[in-house]
DNA sequence: GTCTATAGATAGATAGAC
DNA sequence: GTCTATCTATCTATAGAC
């Protein structure tokens, strides 16, 4: 017995990742799926429907990519596990897509304000790991400057990307160290 | 006498502006410059064409608009100035579809690489007026988060955006004053 | 050389068959 | 309740008129 909407989804969620907002249409995910395109609109009547369900567990999924942090200790592996992540431009894809989902539809907004919660969340406890106070700005900080590496990298996909990522994370991370010591 | 081709230009950009990639059509772009769509094949006889000319003169208008930033010599006026761009969403707009097309065609990517640079030469410009020393890491870290505010800007759409990019970047800004100083 | 009518391809949504 | 044939809208590209 097959969860025909799980597998829409999933299916959906490769397009995101491979094509990003622009390649995400009803032919391309259903062949993906193995269904035909109006097929799709019995589970998911429109287009936003489909974003809303895929946009769900894409939040999920890279939730749990970035609880990678948890339980590292130092700057330098938690530069390196940050980085890893800020490279994979399948992730980045996704995060941009729903971001630009966000910015079109007001009604997905709300979704993407929860991942932005629940990296800040990550955030705070990597921080405190690192024995830097987390403050709002910290966490905040740290987030911006690992969505901006991600979405540089995939525009200029540059030799040494990851290196270079990784190398200003932690430069990050060490002047965020000195300032909490003080 | 008209420049149909500045024309066009000028319609795709405000497109661009509003609409992002996903919204970059040439029945959209020819309505906002008062010709036919298919007028528009004359002059950039493809999609890609017409993106490759868009995006030359959308590099220009984005490092003009950094430009701001010359001349600024205190941290928290640098703050205020970054943040003023990021949170501009028609700005960001562009420079996420800008990063989408270098993703998808790979004509395009030199094109960003180029804007890239000119953001670093301008990052490592204002470092100086502050007395930072402007090493590849520093200004790598300033374009980095200042991207990445704007687009969680764009995507969370919450009230004090402004100020909260500009108290992060403020952090930031100390942050690497007190680290070179030493 | 400049412009347009029209074709060809692909998107999303509906009404209805099983 | 599950699935499909089909319709309409929209996009890009071509061949050809002026």
């Amino acid at each position: 017995m097959k969860d025909r909407k799980q597998d829409i989804i999933n299916a959906a969620l490769v397009v995101l990742r491979e094509h990003g907002l622009s390649g995400f249409t009803q032919p391309r995910i259903a062949a993906g799926a193995a269904v035909r395109q109006s097929h799709l609109t019995y589970y998911f009547p429109t287009r936003v429907d489909l974003l809303a369900g895929v946009a769900r567990a894409a939040i999920d999924q890279e939730l749990a990519a970035v609880d990678a942090i948890v339980g590292v200790s130092s700057p330098q592996a938690a530069a390196k596990v940050i980085a890893d992540i800020a490279v994979r431009h399948e992730n980045t894809r996704v995060i941009m897509a729903l971001a630009q989902a966000a910015d079109q539809e007001p009604t997905l907004r709300e979704l993407f304000r929860e991942l932005a919660d629940g990296i800040i969340l990550r955030a705070s406890k990597l921080l405190e790991n690192l024995n830097i106070t987390p403050t709002d700005e910290h966490c905040f900080l740290l987030h911006a400057l690992s969505v901006g590496l991600a979405v540089i990298d995939l525009a200029t996909a540059r030799r040494g990307g990851q290196r270079r990522a990784e190398r200003t994370l932690g430069t990050a991370l060490t002047l965020l160290t000195k300032g909490t010591e003080k």
